[in-house]
DNA sequence: ACTTTTTGTAAAGTTTATTTTACTTTTTGA
DNA sequence: TCAAAAAGTAAAATAAACTTTACAAAAAGT
């Protein structure tokens, strides 16, 4: 799994830390995700693409290794 | 996090064990996810996603205690 | 250059997702 | 109505998400 999490928050102009909170988890959790180190629950992307205002597809794309 | 898998399912004419096939889970997992048991990863809700069609939001929806 | 903010990293611990196996109940179809 | 298929349930085990704390590196601002 890809995904544009950092470019998103750009655009929205937030740290890891306000987009954490915003979204309720620990600013380790968002930077994990960034990395790719793990690939968040679905409760977790719907609420960011709440917030984004874009469809949970358009920053998290599935890779042939999925 | 409510979903409306049994309802995109039964669109597909899918038992739970054809669907957990196809996605590549247990029958169990699909049976908990339809039970509102456990939230499934982004991951998966990307394929079921794919496999239906639509947008994730189509049929996993956010609640107020999400 | 210095200070502050932001980001990266890492380890230990907790919670939650997912699998496997197995058995019961319900539904479907002949 | 009987048999087969599908769905519900449950417990034990494993994997993965997420938190907390804490510190190092990098970036940004003055």
């Amino acid at each position: 799994m890809k995904n544009s999490l950092k470019v998103e928050r750009a655009i929205m102009d937030l740290t890891q830390g306000e987009l954490a909170d915003k979204i309720g988890v620990s600013r380790q959790t968002i930077h994990a995700i960034e990395a790719g180190k793990y690939v968040p629950s679905t409760v977790l992307a719907l609420k960011l693409a709440r917030l984004f205002g874009k469809p949970v597809e358009a920053f998290f794309m599935l890779e042939s290794t999925d």
